[in-house]
RNA sequence: GCGCCUAUAGCUCAAUGGAUAGAGUAGUAGUCUUCGGAACUAUCGAUGUGGGUUCGAUUCCCACUGGGCGCACCA
């Protein structure tokens, strides 16, 4: 890696200054901010010439490092190299998890599209990654459906289906408000379900069935897979042991009746309610616990909406208290709003995946409406991906139907119409450009040819960052940048038939490769034509 | 009330304390005898307000204003 040697070199020679890329390509490669010039870091081999300007030492490199390092891309070498990076770290990813007796809503497919994106970063490092899903299937959820499917249900709880669920779920929140006994009632079945009562369990059981049936249907939609579904009712019977533990460790407090556990600067986290039942953030300490034991992670990632960060750093806390100490990291996700402001699920106004797909299908088909069907699936759901990963997940995401199902400018079409493009080329090449790669002669580079080089060195140092900064958006920002550089030389120059052919096919090979492996990483299918 | 996050172009987003703040979209004007026009070229257009730290601040600190989220028996 370019990146690392010069910063061992500026080590060895006792220079201080950070490496960064200029603001600017013509200030140069890299650029380290020296006050002095260096001087004899042009004697380096890896550097063509250096130039001093405000304070910067600006720094080329040699054509041939970077031939070579864009050359190494995708290989054996490479993928060894990447390796390192995450050598004998094990990570664990907490994700999309759904609850159980409600629809996927575009949230819980921000946190799929995410997570499954941070866990394809960090097994292409070297990691060992493990995916859970933590389904919502435990807690006084189940106490409302109970009542509510009691009282209002029209047939037999086999027969319903999620939107059937959601219904009565959504129905039993506007009954108590007029009646506030409900709660209560509720309660009381969660507490029976917790106690193994048979009616509760199969009432419960067939919810999660239902439930389960619809979630598969997405997932396999989306082309994701998590390795696990470990959700809150696996760890019933772990979770006396980690309140002995809590008890051993004299953290667990009484409270109103409730058993609370206090923190120095956050409110407390319930951990057993007045009736005994236990509460989620006891079976997420549960979690942490069976964690630990089974796979004795490193690191611990939460991909969970902001709205719950308080309980997240809650957890870890109390886990620090228990003297549990992986590395904790929540990507506390943004809200979802509308442009106009708030985005209110509680009215009716939640927006179904599977509504968002089927927009987004009648989209790609206006575009290309010869494309057959899995294609243009391929093309609706690339742009529904991009759009949750493109930005910074930290911040609240915008629902804009125009711009989730935009296939032009900043979009997953746009980079997979990018890709095709280059496969078109390519197969029109006479010349095998597989063998291009190692034996080729080298020509002057022209203005745009030059700046397609540059970007492809970059592409490792924006695969490290994105795991550091837990934000597959630095990936998709670079993709952008480099399908951009093609498109740019491609619009300018040919590429079949002229005299810098092959060169022009190595830089088009290239630019395919990256992409394909950079919208893996991002979870999107790559189409050879679309 | 307290805590966390956030404010960049009309709109949606970029920018590890550094050089001329980048894209897309919308608008305007073009490219079209062409390897894929889901493209390319040109043009228009921005750091909420007031302080502070620094040689240098979109970036760090403080205050204010606006927005989002959370603060015990939902998860």
């Amino acid at each position: 890696m370019i990146k690392k040697d010069l910063e061992k070199w500026l080590q060895e020679n006792k220079i201080e200054g950070k490496i960064e890329h200029p603001s600017i390509s013509k200030f140069g490669d890299y650029a380290v901010r020296t006050g002095r010039p260096i001087e004899n870091l042009s004697k380096n081999e890896i550097v063509e010439k250096t130039e001093f300007m405000a304070g910067f030492t600006n720094i080329w490199l040699n054509k041939n490092v970077l031939i070579e390092e864009t050359e190494k891309i995708g290989t054996e070498e490479w993928q060894k190299e990447l390796n390192k990076n995450g050598e004998n770290k094990t990570m664990v990813i907490d994700y999309s998890a759904p609850n159980i007796a409600k629809p996927f809503g575009i949230g819980h497919l921000r946190s799929t599209n995410i997570g499954q994106a941070i866990y394809n970063i960090y097994q292409i490092l070297g990691w060992k990654c493990i995916g859970d899903n933590h389904l919502g299937d435990w807690g006084t959820q189940f106490g409302k459906l109970i009542v509510a499917i009691k009282k209002w249900g029209e047939n037999a709880v086999e027969e319903m289906t999620i939107e059937d669920l959601e219904t009565l779920y959504v129905k039993f929140h506007q009954e108590v408000e007029t009646d506030e006994k409900l709660e209560d009632e509720a309660r009381e079945w969660f507490s029976k379900l917790e106690n193994g009562d048979e009616e509760a369990k199969s009432i419960w059981q067939k919810c999660i069935e239902i439930s389960l049936k619809e979630f598969n249907q997405v997932y396999e939609l989306l082309g994701v897979k998590i390795d696990y579904a470990l959700g809150e009712s696996f760890y019933l019977d772990k979770m006396p042991a980690v309140v002995k533990l809590m008890e051993d460790k004299g953290i667990l407090k009484n409270s109103e009746g409730a058993k609370i556990i206090e923190f120095e600067k956050m409110p407390p986290a319930m951990v057993i309610k007045t009736n005994e039942t236990t509460t989620y953030f006891l079976r997420d300490m549960a979690t942490v616990k069976y964690r630990l034991d089974t796979w004795n992670p490193d690191l611990i990632i939460y991909e969970i909406g902001a709205d719950q960060e308080l309980h997240c750093r809650q957890i870890f806390e109390a886990s620090k208290m228990l003297g549990w100490t992986p590395q904790f990291y929540n990507v506390a996700h943004g809200m979802i709003r509308w442009k106009e402001g708030k985005f209110s699920t509680r009215h009716g106004q939640t927006i179904h995946l599977s509504e968002v797909i089927e927009k987004a299908v009648a989209e790609a088909k206006k575009i290309a409406p010869d494309n057959d069907e899995n294609k243009i699936k391929a093309v609706a759901i690339g742009a529904i991906k991009f759009n949750d990963l493109a930005q910074d997940p930290k911040r609240d995401i915008i629902f804009d139907w125009e711009k989730v199902m935009s296939m032009d400018g900043n979009s997953g079409p746009y980079l997979q119409y990018t890709y095709a493009r280059c496969k078109s080329v390519l197969a029109k090449a006479k010349t095998n450009y597989e063998l291009l790669i190692t034996n080729y002669e080298l020509k002057t580079f022209n203005e745009e040819e030059s700046a397609l080089l540059r970007e492809f060195y970059k592409f490792e140092e924006k695969i490290i960052e994105a795991a550091e900064r837990f934000s597959p958006s630095v990936i998709a920002e670079y993709l952008l940048g480099l399908a951009r550089k093609y498109n740019e030389f491609y619009g300018k120059f040919r590429v079949i038939g002229e005299e810098n052919e092959e060169q022009r096919l190595f830089l088009t090979e290239r630019t395919s490769k990256v992409l394909k492996t950079g919208l893996e990483l991002l979870g999107i299918e790559v189409l050879e034509k679309m």
